[in-house]
DNA sequence: CTAGTTGCAAATCCTTTGCGCCAGT
DNA sequence: ACTGGCGCAAAGGATTTGCAACTAG
């Protein structure tokens, strides 16, 4: 965790960004979970630590995080945005059901050659692959209701 | 594209969804394009046939196709949603530059076997590849730019 | 010092909803 | 006729923006 804050430490000042408060504390938040926070929840966790940050404030940090590539926005669900602080190769698993979103490496996938269509459409940046059902917790909870 | 139609009536039919201009008119456009619409440009290009549509029927009725498996939505940035007649198995190109979306078949990808941790997670419903960068079409444009 | 950042409040954009009227079956 | 669907207007929610005050380098 002390590493990760160390090596953003380091991409920031080689970015030329400034080191704030905010910024450090947003990342903190950002690189300690796996759950894919919303802004609106990285904002609510940050604040419990740093009572006067907006979400405003927060926002614009995963942004420009995101601009950077000091993390990544995911696309599960349509409603808002997730965020990652994992940037290297992985996929992932999207529950409909409670809206959870969880990674997973998938080597066979990322090795694979693309299809032709795929390279003459342009200049490829990311590939990247979303399941989504319904995750065993929710199945779990589903059974015993249905009893 | 009539068979298009000819089909979508047979399935609202059978779902017990009442047959409406609306709905025949929103397929209609839906099914005649492959540019992946928001919602809004479904709107405006439908009302040019149909002055009298209202922007939130044309919510509601993608919604509703959405739900019947009769259009898909599809997340491929998040300003707003994106919505296609294509329903059947097939990925997508996304440019990040002009947000057009291209659909494309991968058979590859589409029968290739799930890794163990996905099989593990839950039930999955459904996969999908989503391919980022930019199109020819606007590295064309660029390189004009830079002339 | 000074350019980049923040906090506040207001604005914007997309999408959803309540309700009375209308239309498809 | 009955029920689902429509149009209208207003609400809701996520995200962005203008601006003045602040702060890291």
């Amino acid at each position: 965790m002390n590493d990760k804050v160390k090596a953003f430490e380091g991409r920031c000042r080689k970015a030329g960004l400034k080191l704030t408060h905010q910024r450090l504390e947003i990342y903190r938040e950002l690189a300690s979970t796996y759950d894919h926070p919303a802004a609106d929840d990285v904002y609510k966790r940050v604040q419990k630590r740093m009572p006067t940050i907006s979400l405003d404030t927060v926002y614009r940090t995963l942004l420009t995080f995101e601009q950077f590539g000091l993390a990544a926005r995911v696309h599960a669900f349509d409603d808002r945005a997730r965020f990652d602080a994992n940037v290297s190769p992985h996929q992932h698993l999207a529950c409909t059901r409670c809206k959870s979103i969880q990674d997973f490496r998938w080597e066979a996938f990322e090795q694979m050659e693309s299809p032709v269509e795929v390279r003459k459409w342009g200049q490829v940046k990311s590939k990247h692959v979303v399941f989504k059902g319904i995750c065993s917790e929710c199945l779990r909870k589903e059974r015993k209701h249905a009893t």
